[in-house]
DNA sequence: CAAATATCATTAGGCGGCTAACTGTCTGCC
DNA sequence: GGCAGACAGTTAGCCGCCTAATGATATTTG
């Protein structure tokens, strides 16, 4: 199931050996980011392996993780302030949430719909929106499904002392933070130049 | 350009609530899963917007690499021991290296070989073979691109001292490993029960 | 030597990303 | 009240990933 390439990652010594020729390439740099892409496409493969069982892709896991998240009940302190996360309901509110388009929520959507997990209702209020609701077989689904998903998290990340992990989610969060930066740089400097 | 879901990320209180619920949720683990997957989902994207300025795709990017090593003259030990990585040139060894299936990298050859960055050759050896080779204007894009490519990295991790991109690296190994031996025992248990 | 098997590249079809363009509906402003 | 613009969802078309099947060619083996 990867997504990007690179199988074989270059040992430290090439990466040297190409500094020469690129005074650009900073190798420490060059093998944190093949290390990172490598290993999170590695750990996406065992999820959407385990998913893939059960006929059902990552992108459409997160939408019932998301309608799933909505339906709860709420038992205690359902009104008092900011709940964990808001309840998206609508495709759009979906896509947000999701990190995708629209068009790409539709066509999840449609899959998911097909295979009678969600159903689509019309909005009373608003004609333009839909109301994207979980269905009982859904519901099951997730209910026999997320023990299972669990469990393989837990395994991979098990070589990992609670320490180790605390360090790698800071470190990865320095990265993210660097990464948002580069992106809304583009984002401001781009539309500029653009048409 | 994201391939996966959940742009906002739960925040720890919530996993530990949830964990409540699943006994088989791992806060500590869920946490790092998740920030593992949305880093390199964000690091992806950012080289993935460089590349798409120069209409390439990282998968194409990936295979221009692969070609480009194996046209390097290799100027000096050229026949000492082992290369830092053998030089592949059909369309099944790209693959391999690229870790994509023989079909996939059939397209990605496809619209290189469109782009003008690429030329297929029969091998006369074994004529069920192609040999794929780097056209000038391959290397030229390259030449150009490559610098810049090198820069986003070093940038991307420059929030990370010299210690934590060992640091960084090292965990990754521990759950690269732990995947890939979840990943082997899968391939071990499932062709029994397949067919 | 011939038949079975393996290997190479490709094709066909599905899925899930994307952008761009379209349709219908609401909103806000004159 | 009516129209311009914003917004929701969808559609169409591209790309890259997959699996499965196909046809051509090598290789192994009886």
């Amino acid at each position: 199931m990867p997504h990007l390439l690179l199988k074989d990652l270059p040992r430290y010594e090439c990466l040297l050996e190409a500094a020469r020729e690129f005074p650009d390439l900073d190798p420490s740099a060059a093998e944190a980011f093949l290390h990172l892409l490598r290993t999170s496409d590695e750990v996406f493969g065992v999820t959407n392996r385990n998913l893939g069982d059960h006929n059902i892709s990552h992108g459409r896991f997160g939408v019932l993780m998301l309608l799933w998240r909505s339906a709860q009940p709420r038992p205690v302190k359902s009104q008092g302030a900011d709940e964990c996360l808001s309840d998206p309901r609508t495709p759009a509110e979906l896509a947000q949430a999701a990190g995708v388009t629209r068009a790409t929520m539709t066509g999840l959507i449609d899959t998911l719909e097909r295979d009678g997990f969600v159903r689509r209702e019309p909005d009373p209020n608003d004609r333009r929106q839909m109301s994207v609701r979980l269905t009982p077989a859904g519901e099951r689904f997730l209910h026999k499904f997320l023990p299972r998903h669990f469990q393989s998290i837990a395994s991979l990340m098990s070589p990992l002392t609670e320490t180790e992990r605390k360090t790698l989610v800071r470190l990865l969060g320095k990265i993210q933070q660097q990464a948002a930066a580069l992106n809304l740089r583009r984002e401001a400097t781009l539309p500029v130049s653009v048409s």
